[in-house]
DNA sequence: TAATATGCGGAACAACGATCCGTTTTGTCA
DNA sequence: TGACAAAACGGATCGTTGTTCCGCATATTA
């Protein structure tokens, strides 16, 4: 990616210093706002934090879902690589499947908003979701083939289904604090398990 | 205040019928633009349609949610009247509370963005979700006491989680055609039966 | 018919996303 | 170094939507 020619000349243009600045000041301002306020907070909020202007976060983060992308990128990853680990760790497939999913559920509970931007019909959100998709689902495929080989979950449950299903019961966590997602997620990997 | 009460002195003046045909008008138009466009429309397309002024629906319908309740009235009487209908004619109460749970999966999946809005945080919508648990959560309770009752169901699962878990798995699916809610709220109810 | 409460329409304001354009900064090369 | 062009910048600006306000119209009643 470095050796890139922006036009005919040979000599690459390095980014300019203000450039990777300002991209800097936006993922640590954004970073700020979005816990604060949510991953839907003004475009101009998180602007005005980094102290640049609004043209700027668009030419750096042309959707927002490119924003919560880079602000998120280490930890979707870090969860992404949890996966195969905890698979060799855990006593059991399905023991390795209900770890993860706590690790995942932790995280998009703790980024407020997030679950709802997920499911966001909005086409902001679309890159997000297919970030998302493209990182978790061959980890969740994993999990639930190895749970269905050792005999302890039902075959048949596509990995997209799950995922989504724990999105989606993610959803809306923040406004009432007596509701808890991980009950219902419960509920659900019991209803996995094969019979007998 | 010695001023006189409006309406209170005389015969209470009948309500004017041009205010009532307007109700009308906007129920009829909302109908039909939140099966084309969603519980999530403009305001202002929902007046254009009824050919009524901006103030008027929010005279009629302060919030969104109020047209909404009013829109759908019927159909949220009808499913919570549907509960101890079908606790009294299904097989057994696990078997009234999964045809119970379809119904209100019918529902909520036909009415584009409506299970959306019913977890939205959004201020206009508090109103919305009270009136849904309002008629829902008894039915849910009670469906839910008789199955564990016939020892059916573990106990221990509250009726607001198994609404709002179905709502929840309900969302987005406008979007991806290829996406039942109903595959994993089976999964669901299938966790809450009682180990063999 | 006249008086008035009641309702109406659309202008107006605010918040937000997204774009556009004149200006400034930066890196490069003579 | 100094000048030049590409790159980046900032904020004005436009379009959309929610919400309120106010002068005007009208149905109802006396």
């Amino acid at each position: 990616m470095a050796g890139e020619e922006p036009g005919r000349r040979m000599a690459a243009r390095s980014k300019r210093s203000d450039a990777v600045r300002n991209q800097q000041a936006l993922l640590t301002a954004a970073a700020e706002v979005f816990t604060t306020s949510g991953v839907n907070a003004p475009i101009r909020q998180i602007a005005a934090r980094a102290g640049v202007g609004l043209a700027t976060i668009y030419r750096h983060f042309p959707t927002r879902a490119d924003l919560v992308t880079a602000v998120y990128h280490h930890q979707i990853e870090a969860c992404a690589d949890a996966g195969p680990a905890l698979l060799a760790s855990a006593d059991t497939p399905l023991a390795a499947l209900r770890q993860w999913v706590d690790l995942f559920v932790d995280f998009l509970v703790t980024k407020h908003g997030l679950a709802d931007a997920l499911q966001s019909d909005s086409a902001s959100f679309a890159t997000l979701h297919a970030y998302f998709l493209d990182r978790l689902l061959p980890v969740t495929a994993r999990l639930l083939d190895a749970a269905v080989e050792a005999g302890e979950i039902r075959p048949g449950t596509q990995p997209y289904e799950l995922l989504r299903g724990i999105g989606n019961l993610c959803i809306g966590r923040d406004d009432n604090p007596d509701y808890d997602p991980r009950r219902l997620i419960d509920l659900l990997l019991r209803g996995l398990r094969s019979e007998a």
